[in-house]
DNA sequence: CGGTGTTGCAGAATATTGTTCTAGTGCACC
DNA sequence: GGTGCACTAGAACAATATTCTGCAACACCG
Protein backbone atom coordinates (compact mmCIF):
# COMPACT_ATOMS: atom_id res chain seq x y z
CA UNK A 1 0.00 0.00 0.00
CA UNK A 2 2.05 3.23 -1.69
CA UNK A 3 0.41 6.43 0.50
CA UNK A 4 2.72 8.60 -0.84
CA UNK A 5 0.62 10.49 -2.76
CA UNK A 6 -2.22 10.57 0.19
CA UNK A 7 1.19 12.42 2.24
CA UNK A 8 1.72 14.64 -0.47
CA UNK A 9 -1.43 15.88 -0.03
CA UNK A 10 -1.75 16.19 3.66
CA UNK A 11 2.04 17.91 3.39
CA UNK A 12 0.45 20.76 1.38
CA UNK A 13 -2.73 20.53 3.36
CA UNK A 14 -0.90 21.49 6.15
CA UNK A 15 1.23 24.20 4.92
CA UNK A 16 -2.30 25.94 2.71
CA UNK A 17 -5.05 25.59 5.63
CA UNK A 18 -2.63 27.10 7.68
CA UNK A 19 -1.54 29.69 5.97
CA UNK A 20 -5.07 30.81 3.97
CA UNK A 21 -7.56 28.86 5.94
CA UNK A 22 -9.36 25.89 4.59
CA UNK A 23 -12.31 27.95 2.90
CA UNK A 24 -9.99 29.90 1.18
CA UNK A 25 -7.88 26.91 -0.17
CA UNK A 26 -9.11 25.62 -3.49
CA UNK A 27 -9.01 21.81 -4.46
CA UNK A 28 -6.63 22.77 -7.48
CA UNK A 29 -4.14 24.72 -5.39
CA UNK A 30 -4.02 21.63 -3.02
CA UNK A 31 -3.29 19.21 -5.61
CA UNK A 32 -1.30 21.44 -7.47
CA UNK A 33 0.98 22.32 -4.33
CA UNK A 34 0.80 18.36 -3.58
CA UNK A 35 2.02 18.00 -7.46
CA UNK A 36 -0.72 15.47 -7.72
CA UNK A 37 -3.27 14.69 -10.37
CA UNK A 38 -6.94 14.63 -9.89
CA UNK A 39 -7.33 10.80 -9.96
CA UNK A 40 -4.90 10.55 -7.58
CA UNK A 41 -6.38 13.17 -5.21
CA UNK A 42 -9.76 11.30 -5.45
CA UNK A 43 -7.80 7.67 -5.08
CA UNK A 44 -7.25 8.87 -1.69
CA UNK A 45 -10.01 11.19 -0.32
CA UNK A 46 -13.28 11.35 -0.92
CA UNK A 47 -13.29 15.30 -1.27
CA UNK A 48 -11.81 18.71 0.39
CA UNK A 49 -13.48 17.69 4.24
CA UNK A 50 -12.08 14.21 4.19
CA UNK A 51 -8.55 15.86 4.03
CA UNK A 52 -9.39 18.54 6.93
CA UNK A 53 -10.60 15.50 8.50
CA UNK A 54 -7.81 13.46 8.02
CA UNK A 55 -5.17 16.23 8.82
CA UNK A 56 -6.94 17.16 11.76
CA UNK A 57 -6.45 13.99 13.42
CA UNK A 58 -2.92 14.02 12.83
CA UNK A 59 -2.20 17.02 13.94
CA UNK A 60 -4.34 16.57 17.11
CA UNK A 61 -2.74 13.56 18.19
CA UNK A 62 0.66 15.44 17.74
CA UNK A 63 -0.80 18.08 19.96
CA UNK A 64 -2.26 15.35 22.71
CA UNK A 65 0.63 13.52 22.29
CA UNK A 66 2.66 16.15 23.72
CA UNK A 67 0.42 17.86 25.96
CA UNK A 68 0.29 14.29 28.24
CA UNK A 69 4.08 14.10 27.78
CA UNK A 70 4.17 17.92 29.71
CA UNK A 71 1.74 16.34 31.85
CA UNK A 72 3.31 13.39 32.86
CA UNK A 73 6.42 15.33 33.69
CA UNK A 74 4.79 17.08 36.74
CA UNK A 75 3.97 14.89 39.54
CA UNK A 76 3.34 18.42 41.34
CA UNK A 77 -0.80 19.78 40.63
CA UNK A 78 0.17 23.37 40.96
CA UNK A 79 2.95 23.21 38.45
CA UNK A 80 1.29 20.61 36.29
CA UNK A 81 -1.07 23.18 35.66
CA UNK A 82 0.45 25.86 34.83
CA UNK A 83 2.98 23.84 32.99
CA UNK A 84 0.02 22.50 30.65
CA UNK A 85 -1.28 26.29 30.16
CA UNK A 86 2.02 27.28 29.43
CA UNK A 87 2.79 24.45 26.78
CA UNK A 88 -0.81 24.98 25.09
CA UNK A 89 0.65 28.61 24.33
CA UNK A 90 3.91 27.47 23.20
CA UNK A 91 2.73 24.89 21.40
CA UNK A 92 1.03 26.82 19.43
CA UNK A 93 3.67 29.47 18.95
CA UNK A 94 5.92 26.62 17.71
CA UNK A 95 2.77 24.88 15.35
CA UNK A 96 1.39 28.06 13.55
CA UNK A 97 0.21 26.31 11.22
CA UNK A 98 -1.15 23.47 12.68
CA UNK A 99 -2.37 25.63 15.46
CA UNK A 100 -4.41 27.51 13.69
CA UNK A 101 -5.74 25.27 11.15
CA UNK A 102 -6.81 23.32 15.24
CA UNK A 103 -8.03 25.74 16.81
CA UNK A 104 -9.85 28.39 14.09
CA UNK A 105 -11.63 26.50 11.71
CA UNK A 106 -14.76 24.60 12.30
CA UNK A 107 -13.58 20.89 13.80
CA UNK A 108 -14.44 18.34 11.91
CA UNK A 109 -16.22 15.16 13.38
CA UNK A 110 -15.87 11.61 12.88
CA UNK A 111 -15.47 8.29 14.57
CA UNK A 112 -11.22 8.63 14.84
CA UNK A 113 -11.29 11.66 15.76
CA UNK A 114 -14.16 10.61 18.49
CA UNK A 115 -11.88 7.59 19.32
CA UNK A 116 -8.58 9.78 19.96
CA UNK A 117 -10.31 12.27 22.03
CA UNK A 118 -11.54 9.69 24.27
CA UNK A 119 -8.13 8.05 24.94
CA UNK A 120 -6.70 11.83 25.57
CA UNK A 121 -9.56 12.74 27.89
CA UNK A 122 -9.20 9.26 29.80
CA UNK A 123 -5.44 10.01 29.97
CA UNK A 124 -5.63 13.73 31.57
CA UNK A 125 -8.77 12.19 33.98
CA UNK A 126 -6.76 9.44 35.40
CA UNK A 127 -3.92 12.66 36.24
CA UNK A 128 -6.58 14.82 37.64
CA UNK A 129 -8.36 12.24 40.26
CA UNK A 130 -5.04 10.91 41.30
CA UNK A 131 -4.80 14.35 42.47
CA UNK A 132 -8.09 14.75 43.71
CA UNK A 133 -7.98 11.70 45.75
CA UNK A 134 -5.03 13.70 48.05
CA UNK A 135 -7.19 16.70 47.83
CA UNK A 136 -4.86 18.89 45.93
CA UNK A 137 -7.28 19.09 43.57
CA UNK A 138 -11.28 19.99 43.18
CA UNK A 139 -13.51 17.50 42.51
CA UNK A 140 -14.62 19.32 39.50
CA UNK A 141 -16.79 17.34 36.02
CA UNK A 142 -14.18 17.33 33.38
CA UNK A 143 -15.66 20.36 31.00
CA UNK A 144 -15.14 22.79 33.74
CA UNK A 145 -12.61 21.57 34.77
CA UNK A 146 -10.92 22.23 30.99
CA UNK A 147 -12.49 24.94 30.51
CA UNK A 148 -11.04 26.95 33.36
CA UNK A 149 -7.95 25.30 32.78
CA UNK A 150 -6.70 26.11 29.27
CA UNK A 151 -10.19 28.77 28.29
CA UNK A 152 -7.77 31.83 28.98
CA UNK A 153 -4.33 30.22 27.22
CA UNK A 154 -6.76 28.83 24.78
CA UNK A 155 -8.80 32.21 23.80
CA UNK A 156 -5.80 34.01 23.73
CA UNK A 157 -4.10 31.88 21.65
CA UNK A 158 -6.93 32.29 19.50
CA UNK A 159 -6.52 36.23 18.92
CA UNK A 160 -3.13 35.59 17.66
CA UNK A 161 -3.68 33.14 15.42
CA UNK A 162 -5.75 35.55 14.13
CA UNK A 163 -3.97 38.46 13.88
CA UNK A 164 -5.93 40.59 16.36
CA UNK A 165 -3.26 40.63 19.10
CA UNK A 166 0.64 40.49 19.79
CA UNK A 167 2.34 37.08 20.34
CA UNK A 168 2.26 36.34 24.63
CA UNK A 169 5.28 37.10 25.85
CA UNK A 170 6.94 35.28 28.77
CA UNK A 171 5.16 36.58 31.43
CA UNK A 172 1.56 36.82 30.08
CA UNK A 173 1.94 33.23 29.86
CA UNK A 174 3.45 32.74 33.38
CA UNK A 175 0.28 35.06 34.67
CA UNK A 176 -2.38 32.35 32.69
CA UNK A 177 -0.85 29.21 34.76
CA UNK A 178 -1.51 31.56 37.89
CA UNK A 179 -4.43 32.87 37.31
CA UNK A 180 -5.62 29.15 35.99
CA UNK A 181 -4.47 27.25 39.58
CA UNK A 182 -6.69 30.18 41.59
CA UNK A 183 -9.52 29.46 39.22
CA UNK A 184 -9.37 25.61 39.82
CA UNK A 185 -8.21 25.07 43.52
CA UNK A 186 -10.36 27.91 45.10
CA UNK A 187 -13.47 26.18 43.50
CA UNK A 188 -13.83 23.55 46.36
CA UNK A 189 -14.55 26.42 49.06
CA UNK A 190 -17.01 28.32 47.92
CA UNK A 191 -19.88 25.73 46.11
CA UNK B 1 -32.18 53.96 -0.59
CA UNK B 2 -34.04 50.99 -0.44
CA UNK B 3 -32.41 48.12 1.34
CA UNK B 4 -35.24 45.42 1.20
CA UNK B 5 -33.30 43.37 -0.90
CA UNK B 6 -30.23 43.48 1.08
CA UNK B 7 -32.01 42.89 4.22
CA UNK B 8 -33.92 40.01 3.00
CA UNK B 9 -30.67 37.95 2.24
CA UNK B 10 -29.21 39.02 5.92
CA UNK B 11 -32.41 37.68 7.37
CA UNK B 12 -31.67 34.39 5.23
CA UNK B 13 -27.86 34.27 6.00
CA UNK B 14 -28.61 34.37 9.63
CA UNK B 15 -30.55 31.36 9.62
CA UNK B 16 -28.34 29.68 7.28
CA UNK B 17 -25.20 30.22 8.46
CA UNK B 18 -26.48 29.95 12.44
CA UNK B 19 -28.11 26.64 11.72
CA UNK B 20 -25.38 25.12 8.85
CA UNK B 21 -22.04 27.26 8.98
CA UNK B 22 -20.66 29.74 6.08
CA UNK B 23 -18.66 26.64 4.28
CA UNK B 24 -21.76 24.55 4.36
CA UNK B 25 -24.04 27.33 2.66
CA UNK B 26 -24.29 27.98 -0.60
CA UNK B 27 -24.92 31.47 -2.49
CA UNK B 28 -28.18 29.66 -4.43
CA UNK B 29 -29.46 29.05 -0.89
CA UNK B 30 -29.07 31.89 0.37
CA UNK B 31 -30.65 33.74 -2.65
CA UNK B 32 -33.26 31.62 -2.31
CA UNK B 33 -34.07 31.72 1.15
CA UNK B 34 -33.68 35.67 0.79
CA UNK B 35 -36.52 35.19 -2.24
CA UNK B 36 -33.51 37.51 -3.87
CA UNK B 37 -32.83 37.11 -7.54
CA UNK B 38 -29.10 36.85 -8.75
CA UNK B 39 -28.68 40.18 -10.16
CA UNK B 40 -30.11 41.80 -6.60
CA UNK B 41 -28.04 40.00 -5.01
CA UNK B 42 -24.96 41.18 -6.54
CA UNK B 43 -26.46 44.40 -6.26
CA UNK B 44 -26.40 44.34 -2.83
CA UNK B 45 -23.07 42.50 -1.91
CA UNK B 46 -19.83 41.87 -4.00
CA UNK B 47 -19.99 38.51 -3.09
CA UNK B 48 -20.79 35.60 0.00
CA UNK B 49 -17.85 37.39 1.81
CA UNK B 50 -19.49 40.71 2.02
CA UNK B 51 -22.71 38.71 3.50
CA UNK B 52 -20.26 37.51 6.11
CA UNK B 53 -18.82 40.56 7.11
CA UNK B 54 -21.96 42.56 7.25
CA UNK B 55 -24.15 40.16 9.22
CA UNK B 56 -21.11 39.38 11.44
CA UNK B 57 -21.25 43.52 12.32
CA UNK B 58 -24.72 43.21 12.47
CA UNK B 59 -24.93 40.62 15.11
CA UNK B 60 -21.85 41.47 17.06
CA UNK B 61 -23.23 45.14 17.38
CA UNK B 62 -26.07 43.53 19.28
CA UNK B 63 -23.84 41.37 21.61
CA UNK B 64 -21.73 44.17 22.55
CA UNK B 65 -24.63 46.72 23.29
CA UNK B 66 -26.14 44.08 25.34
CA UNK B 67 -22.77 43.63 27.07
CA UNK B 68 -22.40 47.05 27.80
CA UNK B 69 -26.26 47.21 29.53
CA UNK B 70 -25.21 44.25 31.77
CA UNK B 71 -21.95 46.20 32.49
CA UNK B 72 -23.26 49.38 33.35
CA UNK B 73 -25.70 47.63 35.65
CA UNK B 74 -23.25 46.57 37.68
CA UNK B 75 -21.22 49.23 39.81
CA UNK B 76 -19.54 46.68 42.31
CA UNK B 77 -16.82 44.67 40.31
CA UNK B 78 -16.98 41.86 41.79
CA UNK B 79 -20.98 41.38 40.84
CA UNK B 80 -19.76 42.87 37.76
CA UNK B 81 -17.36 40.55 36.52
CA UNK B 82 -19.65 37.59 37.26
CA UNK B 83 -22.53 39.03 36.13
CA UNK B 84 -21.06 39.70 32.54
CA UNK B 85 -19.38 35.89 32.75
CA UNK B 86 -23.28 34.69 33.12
CA UNK B 87 -24.34 37.43 30.63
CA UNK B 88 -22.37 35.84 27.96
CA UNK B 89 -23.54 32.91 28.30
CA UNK B 90 -26.66 33.27 28.56
CA UNK B 91 -26.76 35.49 25.65
CA UNK B 92 -25.26 32.76 23.83
CA UNK B 93 -28.07 30.14 24.89
CA UNK B 94 -30.85 33.06 23.73
CA UNK B 95 -28.95 34.08 20.10
CA UNK B 96 -27.88 30.29 19.68
CA UNK B 97 -27.50 31.08 15.56
CA UNK B 98 -26.10 34.25 16.45
CA UNK B 99 -23.71 33.07 18.72
CA UNK B 100 -22.82 29.91 16.54
CA UNK B 101 -21.61 32.56 13.46
CA UNK B 102 -19.99 34.73 16.01
CA UNK B 103 -18.20 32.32 17.81
CA UNK B 104 -17.44 29.32 16.04
CA UNK B 105 -16.61 31.18 12.16
CA UNK B 106 -13.48 32.26 11.19
CA UNK B 107 -14.18 36.33 12.02
CA UNK B 108 -13.86 38.66 9.05
CA UNK B 109 -11.99 41.84 9.21
CA UNK B 110 -12.94 45.34 7.90
CA UNK B 111 -12.78 49.06 8.97
CA UNK B 112 -16.27 48.83 10.25
CA UNK B 113 -14.99 46.31 12.51
CA UNK B 114 -12.42 47.96 13.83
CA UNK B 115 -14.53 50.68 14.57
CA UNK B 116 -16.93 48.77 16.86
CA UNK B 117 -14.64 47.09 18.55
CA UNK B 118 -12.57 49.80 19.29
CA UNK B 119 -15.83 51.62 20.77
CA UNK B 120 -16.57 49.08 22.74
CA UNK B 121 -13.00 48.55 24.33
CA UNK B 122 -13.05 52.02 24.84
CA UNK B 123 -15.92 51.26 27.20
CA UNK B 124 -14.98 48.61 29.32
CA UNK B 125 -11.70 49.57 29.74
CA UNK B 126 -12.77 52.94 31.26
CA UNK B 127 -15.39 50.49 33.53
CA UNK B 128 -12.29 48.55 34.51
CA UNK B 129 -10.67 51.73 34.67
CA UNK B 130 -12.71 53.42 37.02
CA UNK B 131 -12.45 50.75 39.88
CA UNK B 132 -8.17 50.08 39.52
CA UNK B 133 -8.16 53.65 40.58
CA UNK B 134 -9.85 51.99 43.61
CA UNK B 135 -7.55 49.22 44.26
CA UNK B 136 -10.28 46.84 43.56
CA UNK B 137 -9.39 45.48 40.51
CA UNK B 138 -5.73 44.76 39.39
CA UNK B 139 -4.09 46.80 36.53
CA UNK B 140 -4.06 44.22 33.62
CA UNK B 141 -3.45 44.54 30.05
CA UNK B 142 -6.76 44.65 28.44
CA UNK B 143 -5.59 41.23 26.67
CA UNK B 144 -4.83 39.77 29.53
CA UNK B 145 -8.00 40.85 31.19
CA UNK B 146 -10.22 39.77 28.73
CA UNK B 147 -9.23 36.49 28.37
CA UNK B 148 -8.99 35.97 31.85
CA UNK B 149 -12.69 37.36 32.36
CA UNK B 150 -13.93 35.40 29.57
CA UNK B 151 -12.06 33.16 28.16
CA UNK B 152 -13.85 29.74 30.16
CA UNK B 153 -17.23 30.93 29.54
CA UNK B 154 -16.61 31.56 26.23
CA UNK B 155 -14.84 28.43 25.09
CA UNK B 156 -17.83 26.63 27.08
CA UNK B 157 -19.97 28.19 24.55
CA UNK B 158 -18.03 27.14 21.85
CA UNK B 159 -18.08 23.43 22.97
CA UNK B 160 -21.70 23.77 23.16
CA UNK B 161 -22.26 25.66 20.15
CA UNK B 162 -20.04 22.89 18.41
CA UNK B 163 -22.23 20.21 20.08
CA UNK B 164 -19.76 18.64 22.15
CA UNK B 165 -20.99 19.36 25.47
CA UNK B 166 -24.40 20.10 27.24
CA UNK B 167 -25.92 23.24 27.54
CA UNK B 168 -24.46 24.43 30.49
CA UNK B 169 -26.19 24.49 33.85
CA UNK B 170 -26.64 27.11 36.30
CA UNK B 171 -24.42 25.77 39.02
CA UNK B 172 -21.70 25.67 36.02
CA UNK B 173 -22.71 29.27 35.16
CA UNK B 174 -21.97 30.49 38.46
CA UNK B 175 -18.43 28.48 39.37
CA UNK B 176 -17.23 30.44 35.99
CA UNK B 177 -18.32 33.62 37.25
CA UNK B 178 -16.31 33.22 40.44
CA UNK B 179 -13.12 31.42 38.72
CA UNK B 180 -12.97 34.55 36.55
CA UNK B 181 -13.19 36.55 40.10
CA UNK B 182 -10.47 34.68 41.39
CA UNK B 183 -8.43 34.77 38.39
CA UNK B 184 -8.45 38.09 37.93
CA UNK B 185 -8.25 39.44 41.21
CA UNK B 186 -5.04 37.43 42.84
CA UNK B 187 -2.94 38.69 40.38
CA UNK B 188 -1.81 41.75 41.89
CA UNK B 189 -0.34 39.62 44.47
CA UNK B 190 1.66 37.45 43.16
CA UNK B 191 3.45 38.85 39.97
C1' DC C 1 -43.87 67.27 -20.48
C1' DG C 2 -39.47 64.53 -22.72
C1' DG C 3 -34.86 63.53 -21.62
C1' DT C 4 -31.54 61.58 -18.53
C1' DG C 5 -29.38 59.50 -14.66
C1' DT C 6 -29.81 56.41 -10.80
C1' DT C 7 -31.42 52.56 -8.10
C1' DG C 8 -33.07 48.16 -7.94
C1' DC C 9 -34.40 43.77 -10.09
C1' DA C 10 -34.25 39.80 -13.32
C1' DG C 11 -32.09 36.03 -15.50
C1' DA C 12 -29.01 34.40 -19.30
C1' DA C 13 -24.19 33.77 -19.99
C1' DT C 14 -19.78 32.76 -18.26
C1' DA C 15 -15.97 31.48 -15.06
C1' DT C 16 -14.42 28.91 -11.41
C1' DT C 17 -14.31 25.08 -8.61
C1' DG C 18 -15.48 20.29 -7.29
C1' DT C 19 -16.48 15.45 -8.53
C1' DT C 20 -17.05 11.41 -11.47
C1' DC C 21 -15.60 8.44 -15.08
C1' DT C 22 -12.83 5.83 -18.22
C1' DA C 23 -8.48 4.39 -19.30
C1' DG C 24 -4.32 3.40 -18.48
C1' DT C 25 0.56 1.81 -15.89
C1' DG C 26 3.28 -0.88 -12.93
C1' DC C 27 3.64 -4.63 -9.89
C1' DA C 28 2.74 -8.54 -6.72
C1' DC C 29 0.94 -13.02 -6.74
C1' DC C 30 -0.37 -17.28 -8.67
C1' DG D 1 1.62 -14.87 -18.99
C1' DG D 2 -2.37 -13.98 -16.84
C1' DT D 3 -5.22 -11.75 -13.15
C1' DG D 4 -6.18 -8.51 -9.67
C1' DC D 5 -5.05 -4.44 -7.21
C1' DA D 6 -3.16 0.07 -5.91
C1' DC D 7 -2.16 3.98 -8.00
C1' DT D 8 -2.02 7.71 -11.57
C1' DA D 9 -3.80 10.52 -15.30
C1' DG D 10 -6.78 13.78 -17.35
C1' DA D 11 -11.11 14.39 -20.01
C1' DA D 12 -15.90 14.88 -19.05
C1' DC D 13 -19.34 16.50 -16.19
C1' DA D 14 -21.80 18.88 -12.27
C1' DA D 15 -22.29 22.36 -8.95
C1' DT D 16 -21.42 26.86 -7.55
C1' DA D 17 -19.97 31.66 -7.94
C1' DT D 18 -19.75 35.81 -10.59
C1' DT D 19 -20.40 38.93 -14.55
C1' DC D 20 -23.11 40.93 -17.98
C1' DT D 21 -26.95 42.84 -20.50
C1' DG D 22 -31.42 44.52 -20.38
C1' DC D 23 -35.48 46.40 -18.23
C1' DA D 24 -38.75 48.97 -15.02
C1' DA D 25 -39.49 52.48 -11.74
C1' DC D 26 -38.60 56.81 -10.21
C1' DA D 27 -36.42 61.32 -9.21
C1' DC D 28 -34.52 65.36 -11.14
C1' DC D 29 -33.87 68.93 -14.56
C1' DG D 30 -34.34 71.58 -18.91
Amino acid sequence: MNELGRDKVLRAALELFGRDGVAATTLSSLRQAGGVSVGSFYHHFAGKEQVVEALFVECIGLYQAAFLEELRRNDDPRAGVAAVVAFHVRWCMDNPGRARFLFTERPPSGPELAGLNKAFFGEVLSWWRAHVHHGALPELDLVSAYVLWLGPAQELCRLWLNGEVAAPGDEQIARLGRAAWRALEGDSDDR
